[in-house]
RNA sequence: GGCGCUAUGGUGCAACGGUUAGCACGCGGCCCUUUCAAGGCCGAAAUACGGGUUCGAUUCCCGUUAGCGCUACCA
């Protein structure tokens, strides 16, 4: 199959050759080598890049090498094309380079490999396509291409070029910039949705202020008439800001099953939340944590006390919110309070955590941010009362208990 | 060097001959508040420069400058 496909290749460049498109290069490889000071006799930094090859009039083969094939790019006149991005745009024939098409042929070859303007060309045409959309880099290829189907007998598709994305340093984006391919942030914890949308607005805009669109709002809107022919930077805040909003507006139905991936990955993950009350507690708990998640590990990291007993103690929260003397007396007393409730609720929790507050004279913000670093182990995290819910008595007042003669420690 | 493309706040976009040049991110402040986010309000911040065309230019034309792309027997 891949053999085939050489053979087509192939047979379009001797198809060139045969209707004076193209010709035999008998140049050696290194002639053109070296960018841009190829040209003989040149001054550096004063040169003329050469765009015609002596073979292309037909010379004498000099014996023992082996031909590569070039195309014979017209020596006046212009290209043009349309380009849905740029418009209508042309090229002037004589600042086209005989550009090759096959390279000279290894061993008992007859040619070798295909150049890439070569196959691209022979693949488009081979697969009928209608649309060429690809990055502006490739604006100064098109003309060539161009020129390659008129060669072959094809009508040339039309063109799109869009702008590029560059790195903060207004250079293309590369490795040094971080991640360069989807995947990387997919496996940082982005959400298709948000990356889509980021990325939608970098060099496209609806026409007017809206800025918050799902797929099918991107679907319905898109115009490639509208996309921006400058390049425009990676602004990676801005990513991060738009993944919070869809952490927080997608359906919540859209985002459990994201974070039950990220769980699997990091092995906190427990069949029983798969379905029936497990589920619904898993959904409870996603939904009142994403306000505060930025990125999908942040299920297994920041929240790691929701889904699991195992968790250690920020010292930073303890130095901050466990420093007055009282603070373990008082998350003892809570657990008992707690363990003694009849019924387990938001506001049951909340009345039982005010009224011993003010029986122990203390403000309630005292109680209720040392209570957090106790069953949480962390300064940040949602409203106490619906965390106390979701995490459940039992769990709750085994934290409180446990944290009782820690902070007394900390204290 | 040649050829091409581009040029609105720090960043991404609006305004496609007439606006106090708009929105968003980020930044600063205030409000809300149980931590931290979110949210609300306020603020600083831009038409690269020079010529034209026009009653009128961010917008059209030319030049300059700057950035980017292409300039391989790479893709």
């Amino acid at each position: 199959d891949v053999y085939k496909r050489q053979e087509l290749y192939r047979a379009a460049a001797k198809k060139c050759l045969a209707n004076g498109n193209a010709f035999l290069c008998y140049c050696p490889p290194e002639k053109y080598a070296g960018g841009d000071h190829a040209e003989e006799g040149a001054e550096a930094g004063q040169v003329r890049r050469v765009v015609r090859c002596t073979c292309r009039d037909g010379q004498p083969s000099p014996p023992g090498t082996k031909p590569a094939i070039r195309f014979k790019v017209p020596t006046s006149g212009k290209t043009t094309f349309l380009d849905l991005v740029f418009g209508e745009t042309e090229f002037s024939n004589e600042d086209i380079e005989d550009f090759m098409l096959l390279r000279s042929g290894q061993d008992n070859e007859e040619f070798g490999q295909p150049m890439y303007q070569l196959s691209v060309v022979v693949d488009d045409i081979d697969m009928r396509i209608t649309h060429v959309i690809r990055g502006a880099d490739h604006i100064s290829n098109t003309p060539k291409q161009v020129l390659l189907y008129r060669a072959l007998d094809a009508k040339p598709p039309i063109f799109a070029h869009l702008p590029l994305i560059l790195g903060p340093d207004r250079k293309r984006l590369s490795k040094r910039h971080g991640a360069t391919s989807v995947s990387m942030y997919r496996d940082e914890g982005f959400l298709h949705e948000a990356f889509q949308n980021f990325l939608a607005l970098l060099g496209w805009a609806p026409g007017g202020d809206v800025e918050f669109m799902r797929t099918a709002d991107l679907l319905e809107k898109f115009k490639l008439e509208g996309v921006s022919r400058t390049n425009g930077v990676f602004d990676k805040a801005k990513l991060e800001w738009f993944n919070t909003q869809y952490l927080q507006k997608l359906p919540i139905e859209n985002l459990v099953p994201q974070v039950q991936q990220e769980l699997r990955r990091s092995g906190l993950w427990k069949e029983e939340w798969s379905a029936g009350a497990g589920l619904q507690w898993f959904t409870r708990t996603v939904d009142l944590l994403r306000p505060r998640v930025r990125l999908l590990p942040d299920f297994s990291a920041w929240s790691r006390a929701f889904f699991s007993d195992e968790f250690t103690i920020d010292p930073a929260a303890e130095a901050k919110f466990w420093k007055d003397p009282k603070v373990p007396d008082l998350l003892a007393k809570l657990a008992e309070a707690l363990a003694a409730l009849p019924e387990w609720n938001h506001d049951a929790c909340d009345h039982a955590l005010r009224a011993l507050a003010e029986a122990e004279a203390v403000k309630a913000g005292l109680l209720i941010n040392a209570t957090r670093v106790a069953i949480v182990g962390q300064a940040v995290a949602p409203p106490l009362f619906d965390t106390m819910v979701v995490l459940g008595r039992e769990r709750v007042v085994k934290r409180l208990r446990a944290a009782s003669p820690a902070a007394n420690a900390s204290a």
